[in-house]
RNA sequence: GCGGGUAUGGCGAAAUUGGCAGACGCGCUAGACUUAGGAUCUAGUGCCGCAAGGCUUGGGGGUUCAAGUCCCUCUACCCGCACCA
């Protein structure tokens, strides 16, 4: 079987006949596979990559055998960080550099064959598609969200409220509680009334504290921040104020909430995406200011039934109020202490999280119900931007404010009584209200209830809803982006560009560098940013997910120029049937994507509220990490290897080592836990790293020089980690399929594991699944390559090997389970090679069954038993049951459960007569010894249990 | 700390509804063929035991005629969020 030669061949007849382009067919069923676009990022694929992609591409394959008209494409992430931070690398130019990793990307995945209509290509820097993701803009610009009609209505309409009943009727998503009458708001200016517009639009401008990295020179998204880090490069994030883009996904809080109750997504993607939005109910209570009754403090808690527990209030230290509510002689410490607070790092602030610190105001406001004083104060536990950034301290149910009571020993009251409840702890919703007036010998959920009417009922406060949930900053002071199709006047103020005037192209710049002041590059090119006198574009350019938010609906149809899709194959195609990718993505692309997508189905554009019905995660493939211990310290001014044996032996101290990374092919027994380099593993890892020409190594057999080594076993340290160059073992997806073929590195990637479970790439493995290529081939020809099929009629363990294997394999494709497929496919190859049988009329539908699997090898099989079409446009087979019924059935006979003997019987024998077949069975005599069966089971054609 | 997940031979794993645990593959052992090999084929391979047999799905307990699967509990590891009021 020469599959380098096969694989050539039908790349071409595939690419030229347009095999795998898919048209709108009314007359058929509609199926979406997706796979997650890939960033063209410089390192190529590794092995891990296509995972997915396999996966996708059998099921796509098998859904178009089965009938379906299955729309599969593919395209590129290509505007964005990673592929910006690629081009400063190399110091090529952005533009280039991704249509070279373009070319890469597409030869690598033609190697693999994977079935997608490359006429559907998108590249979200193709002036044609961001065309479309500006249009979107705009339309988000254009809009405000009614949080009681649950709808989004135009600007314009907004602006008619407010001309004829001013702010008083809207209830809409905003940023800001603007208060005005309609005259109010035909005296204010244009500039006046353009910034209060903002704090409505969907997609608005503002100044805020947003995620700044210097080492990028931009802006960061909330998801794009990880532990104070940029995800990307791992660079130092302050909090930076300045004037911003951003897009107000909380208006769709509640319904990306309840959206995912309709998603077959699995519960751990679910919850992240839960936690992120972070949905608490509870109320707002104010409290009033001693000595000053027009100041209220507004506090939001989830637990209003602890009031009565509430023994001083806590501010975040930049909190508005501060100010007003410190004292003259606390004034000066309170404002150091804002300072302070203010400079502390996310990590300094983690810290504190043990000792919590904070500053009494020297003021003190009023229990709304006891009427009692409490103390006012501002504390780094308590943050501004959640709920009010005030809250009401309750130590006694509360572990954050009892911590904080002991250190600063301020009153506590218990409220709770959960000497009932054994194993509830402080803060559980369980137990009897005490010390708490009316709502005494209640349990919590009920006093939570009861005094939300109280509170409600006497003005003290209002029931509410929080969200973790940030709008989204979009804006990054970068090149490689869309170019906002919005201008601003001379006043300031932002205007829509007219849609007819999209694109806005990215203009070709050469020095692309960001600068650290966060101005960004494009306002380098003054003709484009004021290209009229009068008007100043927007230099910022948009994120990485603008493009990635709703590519998927571009692929229906990819070259309208009129729409960013037309509505009839938006109607033909709806959404996203099985959606597969990385579990990466769980907040940061998932969430923008059904935030647009529901944002688009508002404005009446898409027909479903959701764009993904099925996800699934692929794992990842990860990489065998072998290294070299070194000594860190050694006097002598040599390099001090030592072996890793030796290391465990001696039990050294890992601080004395370091461990190098080392490349593998060198050595005998790749990421096995004996691996080690011998004399000329050593040889070879000098040559390549030769600052270690005089090292000592350190093995069993003594301490040796690099000059005089002989048999020498220099144990490595194998771990299992990230695929990545630093480790110096990715795997090129290429070299497999030179070596093996690209049906075995299909067929063996799939074999692995199950597709969601990550797991090491280990190639011992794929030999077995090498051999089954080669004996599947060898039911079609012998060992002198002559074609060996016939016509005769096949014996009836034949048929009911394959169609055992047709009804197992249409089991196991439905339910993502390629694993066990591929094992039934050996199954039942073993089985057909012993029966020493080569009927065509076998052969022929298992050919069409493995097609999915191993595209090319069953494409030439295929075209060799004379079929003129694609195996690929044939049908999936049919099994026939009558091949797997049986005649009789072995039952395997128990005592106690315990398997004491077998009998075989006829199908339809009576439970009776099992029964006393199963006692008669000498060893089952045997075994009972007489002594009375208490009960027998009988499991209809499963198995005999007799009880003693 | 909170939330989610995982745990099965030497290894990757299977067991779809509570019904013969370990399919399939790797590795290992023995044998055949051999220009002596990282090829191919055949047989064996959970553990203990000479055997009969016993034990076995992270540990302990429970429900059941029957538990990898259901319930309780403990442990370890992985992932996400993290002063969220």
């Amino acid at each position: 079987m020469d599959f380098g030669h096969i694989e050539a061949k039908w790349k071409k007849i595939w690419a030229d006949n347009n095999l795998y382009k898919v048209e709108e067919d009314p007359s058929k069923p509609k199926y979406y596979v997706l796979d997650m676009f890939p960033y063209p990022s410089g390192a190529g694929l590794h092995v891990g990559h296509p995972l997915g992609y396999v996966g996708s591409d059998i099921y796509s394959r098998y859904k178009r055998m089965k009938g379906f008209n299955v729309l599969h494409p593919m395209g590129y992430d290509a505007f964005g960080l990673p592929a910006e931070q690629y081009a400063l690398d190399t110091g090529v130019h952005p533009a280039k550099s991704t249509s070279d990793n373009i070319l890469r990307y597409r030869s690598q995945l033609d190697n693999i064959g994977l079935s997608f209509d490359w006429s559907r290509q998108v590249r979200t820097d193709d002036p044609k598609y961001y065309r479309w993701t500006q249009w979107i803009l705009l339309q988000l610009f254009l809009h405000y969200y009614d949080k009681t009609a649950d709808k989004v209505y135009p600007i314009s309409q907004l602006i008619e409220i407010f001309e004829t009943e001013g702010s008083e009727g809207v209830n809409a998503a905003a940023s800001g509680h603007d208060q005005f009458t309609a005259e109010q708001w035909t005296g204010m200016s244009k500039t006046e009334q353009s910034t209060i517009l903002m704090n409505y639009r969907l997609a608005y401008r503002k100044v805020g504290y947003v995620n700044w990295c210097a080492a990028l020179g931009t802006v960061l998204a909330n998801d794009e921040v990880k532990d104070g880090l940029s995800e990307r490069g791992g660079f130092p994030v302050v909090q930076k104020e300045m004037l911003q883009w951003s897009l107000r996904i909380t208006a769709y809080a509640e319904r990306l909430l309840e959206g995912m109750n309709t998603l077959q997504w699995s519960e751990s993607m679910k919850t992240v995406q839960r936690n992120w939005i972070g949905k608490s109910e509870g109320a707002f209570i104010n409290f009033q200011v001693v000595d000053q009754p027009d100041v209220t403090i507004k506090v939001f808690t989830t637990r209003p039934d602890t009031i009565y527990g509430a023994t001083f209030i806590v501010l975040a230290p930049d909190h508005d109020l501060v100010p007003a509510l410190t004292s003259a002689e606390k004034l000066k410490d309170v404002e150091a202490f804002q300072r302070k607070a203010k400079e502390k790092s996310a990590d300094q602030r983690m810290a504190g999280q043990k000792k919590p610190d904070g500053m009494w105001l020297g003021t003190y406001a009023l229990h709304p119900i006891t009427g009692d004083e409490i103390q006012i104060w501002i504390a780094d536990y308590v943050l501004k931007d959640y709920g009010t950034g005030a809250i009401m301290a309750v130590p006694g149910d509360d572990t954050r404010d009892k911590a904080f009571a002991i250190q600063y020993q301020l009153p506590v009251v218990e409220v709770i009584d959960r000497s009932q409840v054994p194993g509830a702890e402080m803060g559980d919703r369980e137990g009897i209200m005490i010390h708490s007036d009316f709502l005494n010998g209640l349990q919590v959920p009920a006093a939570i209830a009861s005094m939300l009417d109280y509170l409600e009922k006497n003005n003290f406060g209002t029931r509410n809803v929080e969200y973790k949930l940030r709008d989204a900053n979009f804006s990054r002071q970068r090149y490689w982006g869309e170019p906002f199709p919005v201008y601003y006047d001379d006043a300031g103020i932002a205007h829509a560009m007219e849609e007819d005037t999209l694109p806005l192209e990215l203009p070709d710049l050469d020095d692309f560098k960001p600068s650290p002041d966060g101005r960004s590059p494009l306002a380098r090119l003054t003709t484009w940013m004021q290209p009229y006198p009068g008007i100043t574009r927007e230099t910022d350019t948009m994120p990485g997910y603008a493009g990635s938010s709703w590519y998927f609906i571009r692929y229906m149809d990819p070259s309208n120029d009129q729409a960013f899709a037309s509505k009839e194959n938006i109607d033909y195609w709806q959404d996203v049937d099985l959606y597969v990718g990385g579990v990466e993505h769980a907040v940061g692309h998932l969430m923008y994507s059904r935030f647009w997508h529901k944002f688009l189905y508002d404005l009446g554009k898409v027909p479903t509220q959701e764009p993904f019905k099925k996800l699934v995660n692929q794992g990842m493939i990860q990489g065998i990490v072998e290294s070299v211990y070194l000594f860190k310290e050694k006097n002598d001014g040599k390099s001090h290897f030592i072996s890793a044996d030796l290391v465990v032996e001696r039990n050294i101290p890992k601080e004395q080592l370091s461990a190098i990374p080392v490349h593998i092919d060198f050595v005998t027994d790749y990421g096995h836990p004996d691996t080690h380099l011998n004399e000329n593993g050593i040889a070879a890892f000098i040559k390549w790293r030769p600052e270690y020409s005089d090292a000592l190594f350190e093995t069993n057999t003594g301490i040796h020089h690099f000059a005089d080594l002989q048999n020498v076993k220099l144990h490595t340290l194998s771990e299992i980690g990230k695929m990545s160059k630093r480790y110096h073992n990715v795997v090129n997806p290429d070299d497999v399929i030179s070596q093996y073929g690209a049906d075995c590195f299909r067929m063996y990637e799939m074999f692995l594991g199950p597709i969601e479970q990550s797991k090491p790439w280990d190639t011992m493995g794929i030999e077995g699944v090498n051999k089954f290529l080669r004996k599947l081939w060898s039911l079609f020809f012998n060992e002198q390559d002559e074609w060996i099929v016939d016509h005769q009629t096949p014996s009836d363990d034949a048929q009911k090997a394959l169609h055992a294997t047709i009804k197992k394999i249409n089991e196991d494709v439905e339910r993502f389970s390629f694993n066990t497929a591929i094992s039934q496919f050996m199954i039942c190859v073993n089985e057909l090679r012993k029966l020493d049988e080569h009927p065509a009329e076998i052969l022929e539908p298992l050919v069409r069954t493995i097609a999915p699997f191993a595209p090319f090898v069953a494409e030439e099989l295929w075209q060799l038993l004379g079929h003129t079409e694609s195996v690929h446009v044939a049908a999936f087979p049919d099994y026939d049951e009558k091949w797997l019924v049986t005649t009789s059935i072995t039952y395997p006979v128990c005592i106690n459960g315990k398997k004491r003997g077998e009998i075989n019987l006829p199908v339809g024998t009576s439970n009776a007569e099992i029964e006393k077949a199963a006692m008669d069975l000498p060893e089952i005599i045997k075994w009972v010894e007489g002594k009375p069966i208490r009960k027998v089971v009988i499991v209809p054609d499963k198995m005999i249990n007799l009880v003693i």
